[in-house]
DNA sequence: AGCTTTAAATTTGTCGTACATATTTATTAA
DNA sequence: TTAATAAATATGTACGACAAATTTAAAGCT
């Protein structure tokens, strides 16, 4: 019986109405980045709303980060970018956070990560490659007790890999991981005697098939490293259970 | 110098400061999913501001998913789910999408999806077999002229062996893929002569090894499929560029 | 006593007015 | 011509009033 009838009062409120039409014309590219909207008095006399309801719907645009409001100065279209378009997902991992979480980005990380290295051992460009590099030395000369800052590097070294591949989709798909391990990070890099230079080995291992641009070398180097962080995660959780 | 100063006034308005404490409440599970937020007039009182700062407030919350706002009824706090997750990630793919993002998603899929069948062939239940021999069926009987639907149907059948997984990273990931095919569908699966029989061969083979749990043939076989899908999305580029 | 209908209360949606505050533009002074 | 000041502009917040959807309470009917 549901498609045989449908509400005839629409039930959207008027502020999502106005939300929708400003959308849509900057999906269609009719207001593009950076554009300055008509000021809320041309606005509220454009859709002949109550400045209230207008407010509202400009509130909702801003909130989901496409348009810019600035006290005094106006209203601008924002320029999208990478950090806006994983805002609900990171959203949702914080409120689904759970062990049963970190075991499925484990396990995608050993799907994807080797996949990505190989990719990324073709496509690298120099520059891509020094910063990886850098990544590497920095990690070497970071200071035993600043576990932080190591935690940090390791997850700098997978981001600019992912980064290298050039593919927009993966970049993004791999980008909420590499934002959530900062808080995952004492579970994942296992802060343990003569762990860093077992890390600082697979490392430079993979950093040499990206060197070489030996696709298949990478692929199996970062499996190796992958493999072994999860082991070592596993391993940590095992023991805090004991515990 | 520009951590020696800082700005003295804090640039939040009101209304952000009032969203950021309620959304702090809800990520830190003092509000539930599904429970009742205090009324306007409570929260008013609570915070001591006006209405219409507030009202702005919840927009915002609302806006972005967290509270669903009921006329007459209340606010509520809403179950965050996986449509609310990716839709500023989908938002992202809309404002950007081009050939390139259509390339890079080819791209993407060739290394993720057949690691994702080789772990559906493990993870995979009886049920979520079923749905996938039930896309095949429905894809073999529909009309030959039910162009779109054989799409979806492709479509679906992908989508369902994602699920099968089990891993909600990689579903997650693999979503918005799935959700902008329906905008893709006549680029990325040809409408040749002869081609659905072939596409159907390719699916028997990937369910074979699914039924199986043969995970090693599922990869093989998933990733025939996704290279003939990519082969002939670039032979209908060149072509769509000839003319 | 239980169910249905009607009325009242509650809660969110929209409007309009007023004033505060940040930014931009225009005018004046050096 | 440049810097300082004033005025105008544009968004932020508050308040009061009324509209409209939902919930609760009361009245009426069987």
């Amino acid at each position: 019986m549901s498609i045989l009838f449908s509400p005839i009062k629409d039930s959207q409120t008027l502020s999502q109405k106005i939300e929708r039409k400003i959308e849509q014309a900057i999906r269609d590219k009719q207001l593009p980045a950076g554009s300055k909207l008509p000021t809320e008095h041309e606005l509220c006399k454009m859709f002949a709303v109550s400045r209230t309801a207008l407010r509202e719907a400009l509130r909702r645009l801003s909130a989901r980060g496409l348009v810019d409001i600035k006290k005094g100065s106006g209203m601008y279209v924002s320029d999208y970018n990478i950090k806006d378009a994983i805002s609900s997902l990171l959203l949702y991992y914080d409120l689904k956070f759970d062990n049963n979480l970190i075991l499925h980005i484990n396990q995608a990380r050993l799907m994807f990560e080797p996949e990505i290295t190989k990719l990324a051992a073709i496509n690298r460009s120099k520059k891509s490659l020094a910063e990886i590099r850098k990544s590497i030395d920095d990690l070497i000369s970071c200071h035993p007790d600043h576990i932080q800052a190591e935690a940090d590097l390791i997850n700098l070294f997978h981001a600019k890999i992912t980064e290298s591949s050039g593919n927009s989709f993966v970049i993004i798909s791999m980008e909420p991981i590499f934002s959530l391990i900062p808080r995952m990070r004492n579970f994942i890099y296992a802060n343990i005697e003569g762990e860093r230079d077992v890390r600082v080995k697979f490392h430079e291992k993979i950093y040499s098939a990206l060197e070489a641009k030996d696709g298949d070398a990478a692929h199996a180097a970062m499996k190796e490293l992958i493999e072994h962080t999860n082991k070592t995660y596993i391993e940590k959780l095992q023991k805090y259970n004991k515990e």
